[in-house]
DNA sequence: TATAAATGATACCATATTAGTATCATTTTG
DNA sequence: CAAAATGATACTAATATGGTATCATTTATA
């Protein structure tokens, strides 16, 4: 069972590596050579969090992406609804008219607890928490011949 | 994204049908007339739950099934684990040779934490305390002819 | 102004997981 | 022996996941 999949993964850890290079353009070339994930699919991320203006992107040569917000306001809970939709853990034990109410089912009210809890514990944990402890600090671009 | 998966939902309800029906044997029939679960997507479930210990079955004509354990000691946690396998948010961010250290990750350690959470309230949530609050009574068989 | 290097948009594809179905064998009661 | 239950096992359909592939557009710069 995850609860984190692999765009989320990956954008987690680009995101990561774009934070740890303030002042630059990033683009998605060096940081497949850094980070090893498949090219095409990193772009289809960072197409993703472009649009939900999570990165700013620049185009033509030259160009690259940015960090669109501090990063301190980017928290692992707002990649995981870009890439995995709301977190609901449960959406399938109700629906049907065979519990007497989903007001009052005792497991409902459990599992939404739950998940308030988790959801606000993903609210804590910002690219910029990830970044500063030094776990994820990829080191800068060398001699960048692409 | 989801926590629990559809076969777990109808583990739950089915169990708490038959925690209700305290000395009786429950064959397969009248939980699918009641809970209105596909029939052979039930008896699957079942039998998976009779190999875990936590059915108990017995066969041929008048036969059904039974709690293998009292409702008390069957909790959500391990239902999922049978159906989902073990509790795992992240499982994928850290095996390539991108993150220094596993150990020194700093996302690995709250994840971490968070999944211990969430393990320890499923471990909380017993098939009695869904049963004893009212909700999922679902009523005695009727004039059950199958 | 042509070209190279970047992203934008979009459609497609392969694999795995989820959610079942179908069938035949075996056991037990009557 | 027949009916009614589970056991074992294989198959199938739908959806989600993890990507590829292609062409269009933008921009810097030689």
């Amino acid at each position: 069972m995850k609860l984190i999949t692999r765009d989320t993964d990956y954008a987690v850890r680009a995101l990561c590596y774009i934070a740890g290079h303030k002042k630059e353009k990033v683009c998605v070339s060096a940081i497949v050579k850094e980070l090893k994930i498949p090219r095409p699919f990193l772009r289809k991320i960072f197409q993703a969090l472009n649009k939900k203006g999570i990165l700013k992107s620049y185009k033509g040569k030259g160009g690259g992406f940015e960090l669109a917000q501090p990063p301190e306001n980017i928290f692992l809970i707002d990649l995981i609804e870009v890439f995995q939709g709301p977190l609901k853990i449960n959406e399938c034990m109700f629906k049907n008219n065979v519990c007497p109410s989903i007001a009052l089912c005792p497991l409902n009210k459990k599992i939404t607890e739950i998940e308030k809890d988790v959801s606000a514990q993903l609210s804590g944990i910002s690219i910029y928490s990830l970044v500063k402890k030094g776990g994820f600090i990829y080191g800068k671009k060398k001699n960048n011949k692409n």
